[in-house]
Order: structure tokens, then sequence, then C-alpha cells
RNA sequence: GGCGAGAUAGCUCAGGUGGUUAGAGCGCAGCAUUCAUAAUGCUGAGGUCGUGAGUUCGAGCCUCACUCUCGCUACCA
């Protein structure tokens, strides 16, 4: 959008149940800070918004693991997270959170007007019921025997031993994590959005028509969404944590947090405005705003599909102009990873060098994964501090701050006559603002930064060029000019830091001794007065030791290797059984014939085999590790009386045995020498 | 397997609508310089632009096939 009257600017909520790590920054926050800082030096009418998602099932987990209600585990997030962004220098307009009574009524009231326009789907369907507990389960209260590992502790939505993603009927043995009871299959109403009725009505269109203005990553990933069909999406679910659903007999029924999350910037939007009399309609629903969402690639189906359909379905909203989705940041070469502790958390770092917030900003925007995933390492954080913000930008600053104390007692000379030369690196000077704006406007921060420091190096050239120092015995009128010209540099970069380095450019006003100034001066020659005085000069940046960041480097594997050792452990034994239960299970050495790949597939090989009695035709997860040939004429262990299935096609007769260790590696269990085939296994 | 993104100098990455000698920063080599936290400036070496075909007068950019990496997705009795 060209000039729009006002922007709404958002950045993905954080999910209020852990801390954050750079990555998060790197991918959704950062970025959008310096997009706001900008547009504010511009005097641009912004609102940025942010706040934590506190709802969802994890964090009542979380809650119930701990012992604690799951508004005290928010509460703790919260707080932490609110704290993290304000010592990065991170500045929301406001940081809202989604379990506020007005976030509570915002969302209620939209899932309110879609009931009421008729835009949902209604739908019964049967889902796990605790009776004693007398409430439906989530897939992740409900816990039983992964059908994939035989892992015991398996979540109904995912098994964290293999990472298979699962669904409640799935499991074998469900037991509700509530009360430790099997769990009843009951009838449960639900609502559901009709994805795929918008992606056929205007959806696709839509994004069609942003294929030239967004992201290829951005506009690739929805179109991938699109092609498989979107489907009709729940919007209601059974749960006790969470925004209540505003309908007649709904009791125990809450919003999916899908669907309360982004309304959470809306809501937001109404808490800001109306703390400074603001009118948070025209931000979002004004055809003159610039609706504008920072998030992670994780998160673009959500604000590029299904937010959008949300709005749309409701009618009065505006959709949004764009939403620069970065990829993903690593760490030291491998991807940043919570479970396994692989991280630079925010609250860390702050803690540790509460003096270089600029530098991580600097280097993470330097680094933004803005077309493909990067790389963060703590070597490239030295790097850019020493040979760039110390030598380049801090040196220059501190170059010309002492020579006018030194010749001119810090006060700031006069100019007389320019050179070409000196009018060249003006014009220069006025460039790099105008590419800047260029870059920043177009969401390419990476160029932006290194154009920012650009004006640091038109600076060192100026000098080495120039040679005030040669000159100042016979030539004082000319030193006066060239160091005028040199502090002006200092002061446009004083503004045109700010984005980026908010801390550094605060410093750099107080050396130079004026206060925040308008974008437009950027580039301009007469931003300081003659006689100003500065105040005395100090280093804006300072060197970093190889020491400090090996340290850094090492307690980040020391973490890893403790986390990994946490999680070798050997699986628990499972609960005792029967003899008789035991003795049901007819488990045979048979003969591999025959093996081949299952087409299309992944895992799956077909298998015949002969075991003894009769010979039948196995699938079985094993071609990631096993090839055909090599299988063929090995004798195994076969369960013979499993109910046959149908896998991919494939009538599946029938189960081999495999060990698996913790690493997911797998083993035959063949006899130790040849023997009959249909030997009984007992 | 399907879909998407990526593969460009030693490293990290840029390269609107195809057009003459492919760019930046860092690193490296040489020169200059001393106001400055041995910082700065200049110059230079370094690339068969993943592989193989094709379209074109001309392709890093377009088409097809293939290889590798990452993500989503299906299968895992």
């Amino acid at each position: 959008m060209k000039d729009p009257k006002r922007y709404l600017v958002t950045s993905a909520l954080p999910y209020a149940n852990g801390p954050l790590h750079i990555g998060h920054i790197a991918g959704a926050y950062l970025p959008a800070d310096i997009y706001v800082r900008y547009l504010r030096l511009k005097e641009k009418d912004v609102a940025f918004i942010c706040g934590s998602d506190e709802h969802g099932v994890p964090i009542t987990l979380r809650a119930r693991n701990e012992g604690v209600s799951p508004q005290k585990i928010v509460d703790k997030y919260h707080e932490i997270n609110k704290k993290a962004f304000k010592d990065l220098g991170i500045e929301f307009d406001i940081y809202h959170r989604t379990s506020d009574p007005l976030h509570h009524q915002t969302a209620s009231d939209f899932f309110l007007t879609l009931y009421e326009k008729g835009e949902f789907i209604e739908k019964e369907e049967e889902q796990y019921y605790d009776e004693k507990e007398q409430q439906f389960l989530a897939d992740r209260y409900i816990v039983g025997i992964c059908p994939k590992c035989n892992y015991d502790n398996a979540y109904g939505d995912q098994c964290e031993q293999c990472g298979t993603s699962l669904s409640p009927k799935e499991l074998i043995d469900p037991v509700s994590a509530l009360s430790g009871n099997k769990p009843q299959l009951k009838k449960t109403r639900h609502w559901y959005l009709p994805l795929d009725k918008y992606q056929e009505q205007w959806l696709e269109d839509w994004i069609d028509s942003h294929r030239d203005d967004w992201k290829a990553n951005v506009y690739g990933q929805c179109k991938s969404w699109l092609n498989q069909k979107l489907q009709p999406r729940a919007v209601t679910r059974d749960l006790e944590w969470g925004v209540p659903v505003p309908v007649k007999g709904t009791e125990g029924k809450v919003l999916y947090v899908w669907f309360d999350a982004p309304i959470g910037y809306i809501s937001a939007t109404k808490a800001w405005a109306d703390a400074h009399g603001k009118d948070w309609e025209k931000y979002w629903k004004d055809k003159d705003t610039s609706l504008v969402h920072f998030i992670g690639k994780d998160n673009i189906v959500f604000h590029c599909l299904i937010f959008p359909s949300m709005l749309n379905a409701h009618g009065e909203y505006i959709l949004s102009d764009n939403v620069p989705a970065n990829e993903f940041l690593n760490l030291e070469g491998d991807k940043l990873s919570t479970s396994r502790n692989w991280a630079v958390w925010v609250n860390e770092f702050v803690k540790e060098f509460p003096d270089k917030i600029d530098v991580l900003r600097y280097t993470l925007a330097a680094n933004f994964p803005e077309q493909k995933d990067n790389d963060f390492t703590w070597k490239d954080f030295q790097t850019r501090n020493n040979n760039e913000l110390v030598a380049v930008m801090g040196n220059f600053v501190n170059r010309a701050l002492v020579l006018t104390k030194k010749y001119f007692d810090g006060k700031v000379p006069e100019c007389s006559e320019l050179t070409d030369y000196d009018r060249d690196i003006l014009s220069r000077a006025a460039t790099i603002k105008e590419d800047l704006e260029n870059s920043i406007e177009n969401f390419k921060f990476r160029e932006a930064v290194k154009i920012a420091m650009d004006m640091a190096r038109l600076g060192n050239k100026y000098l080495a060029d120039t040679e005030p120092w040669s000159l100042y015995e016979r030539d004082i009128g000319r030193v006066q000019t060239i160091l005028n010209v040199s502090l002006q540099i200092t002061a446009s970069l004083s503004i045109i830091i700010e984005p980026f380095l908010p801390f550094t450019a605060e410093r750099l006003r107080n050396l130079l001794n004026i206060s925040k100034l308008n974008w437009e001066l950027a580039g301009k020659l007469d931003i300081l007065g003659v006689g100003h005085e500065i105040n005395k000069p100090k280093h804006l940046f300072q060197k970093i030791e190889d020491e400090t960041v090996e340290k850094q480097v090492e307690k980040l594997k020391e973490a890893r290797r403790k986390k990994e050792q946490e999680a070798q452990g050997i699986q628990p034994a499972k609960e005792n059984v029967g003899f008789e239960d035991f003795s049901k299970l007819d488990i045979r050495v048979g003969e591999i014939l025959e093996a081949e790949r299952v087409p299309k597939t992944k895992k799956l090989m077909k298998l015949a085999i002969d075991t003894g009695l009769d010979q039948r035709t196995v699938v079985a997860g094993i071609a990631e590790q096993f090839n055909p040939e090599d299988i063929k004429g090995k004798q195994v262990s076969i369960a013979v009386n499993l109910e046959p299935k149908k896998i991919k096609g494939i009538q599946s007769q029938g189960m081999i045995l495999m060990a698996e260790d913790s690493e997911g590696n797998l083993t035959f269990l063949s006899p130790g020498n040849e023997t009959q085939k249909g030997a009984v296994v007992k």
C-alpha cells in the first residue's frame, strides 16, 4: 500500500509457557521493532501490537504437572517475556494478554458475530470423555500406548518417544491423564470454520493477488496449503481453560486457541486505544490502514489463510497488507531447540551482556533469515562487534569527536566554503538515507542494516581523504569545515541507527548533546548549529575478547550435554500382565521370501513371509533402515494373529517384531541359529 | 511419495521485468596513513553462479530432468 494514513503492526503473540530465545526475536519481534521505530521517526501514525497468547492445552497440562493454576503459569511467563522485550528495546505500544477480560469479551463477540451470520458448520462427533472428571479430554490429556513404537506414555496428539503425530482414537488402551480411568467415547457438538468454502469463494484469489508483493516463501507456503485443499477447522473444543463459547448449552466448551489468539491483536489494540484516547476501529476497519503481521514461518498458514478468513467472514475488517514472515534462525550450525536446550535465551543474554543489547540487535538484524534459514554464531557476534561496530562506527564517531575536542574545544566549528568533494560526500549521505528508506519499506532489513553502516564508512572515508590533522597547522578554516561536515554525519548517524541500535543512538545523542531528531534531517548539512557544544568523547562500543565468546559456546554445549544425558533413559517397564494375556499372542519364526518398497512412501516395505503355516504379506515401517535385497532369506519373528489391516491399499497380515533403541535404530528379532519355519516363540 | 523454499567467492549473504568485465561485508595479500579502541582508507587475489539438457542473438535469472539441504504432509500391525 502506498502512503497509508496509518499503520497497524503486529508481532506474533508469544505462547506464555516458556521463555524467549534469539530465534523468536530474529523471526518476528526485532524486524517489527525496526520497522516501527522507522515509522515513528517519520512521525507516522502507527500502533505496534503484541501480547501473550495464554490459552490452549499445553499451558493447562503444564499447570497440572506443576500443581498450580494455568493462570499462575501464564502470569509468570507474561512478566518474563514482557521484561525480555523491554530489555531488548523492543517497544510495543502495548503488550497485552489473552487472559484479560477485554480479550475474552472481544473474542466472544467475534465468535458470536460469525455464529449469528451462520458462517460456521455445526458437527457432532465422538470424543473421549472422562466420566469421573465429568469432562471431554483434549488430545493431550489422553495417554496410551503408541501404535508405532509401543511407548506406553504417548499423548493423544503425539508420541514423544518416536515423534509420530497421532489422533486419540489411534492410541492403544487410552487412559485419561486426569483421573487415570479408561475414557468413554461420547458425542459432542462443535463449530467449524468452512475454510474449504472460503478457498473457493475468494481466499485463493486473494492470495494470488499477492504473488508479487509478498515474499516468495510466504506466497509459496500458502499455495502449498491451498493445493492440498483447506478443510473445515474446528473453532471450539471441550476444555475449561480459554474463552467460553458464548452460546447457551455449551458449558465446558471454549474457543480453540488458534481462533482466539489472533483476535488478541484486536483486543490489544482496543486496550491501547482506550488508554490513549484513540479510536481502535480506525486501525482495523479503515481501508487506509496498512496492516502488517510479523511472524516466523511456522505461523504463515494462520496469518495468511486462517486469520484473514476469520476477518473476512466477520465482514467489517481489513485484511493484511503484508506478512513478511522470516525463515528460521539456527545456532552454531544446529537448529534451535527448546527440548534439546540448544538456544540463547533472551533473559540470560540480558543478564550476562547488559551493555551489549545493541550488539545482539545488530548481529541478528545482519543475519535475519529473510530468504532462507540462517545461522547465528557467537564468533560472528564477536566479529560484527569488533570489526564493524567498534572499528567502523564507534571509531568514526570517536575520531570526529576527539578531533573537535582537540581543535575546537568541543564546539561545532563553522562551515565555510564546501569543496566539490564535500558536496559529493553530502550527496552520498543523502543517498544513504533514501536507500535506507527503500530497504526498510520493502522489509529488507539485512540490507538496511548494511546501508546504515555505510554512513559510518562514509565518515571514515571522508576523514581519511581530507586529513584534517595534517591541515591544522596551515589551513584552520578548511579544518573547521571538514569537522563541521564530519559532525553533521555523526548526527545523521544518530538518526538512522535508531531503528537498529536504539541504545547506541541514545548514547550518541548524549555525546552530541542533542535530543531525538526527525528522520528527514538525516543526510542534511545543518543538523548541528555552529557553536553547539558537544560532550566529552566516549567510546560507543567495547571490544569482545575471544574467551568471552568461547565461554558462551562452551556453555551451550554443556547445557546440551546435560539435557542429552537426562533424555537417554531407557523406557520404563510396562505394567504386569497375566500369562493368559501374553499367551494370546501367537509369535512365530518366519522367513522373508520377498521384499520390496511400497511405492510413494518413505518408510513402508512390503514383505512376503513364509510363516511355516502359510505364506502371507506383511507391511512394515522399516524401509528407511533396510534394503530389500539385504533382508531376503532372513528369519524373523512375526506376530501372526494380529487383526489384518490395510495399509496404503495393501492387506498386512501380521507384524514383524523389531527391537528399537533410544535413537530409533531397528534390529530384527531373529533366532540365534537357523530353525524351523513356524517355530513358536514363547 | 506429494507440496513449498533453498543451493552464487574461504565464510555469511545480495543479485526488480534475461543483455556487455556476476556484487557486498567479513577473512586473506599488498600499499597509504596516524586524528582514532593496531582502529581507518585504497588496491588486489578468489566464483565452470548444485548437475545435465533446452528456449534465446544472449541465462545466475526462463523451461525440463536430476542431486543435496530445510520445512509441511501421507504411510509406520
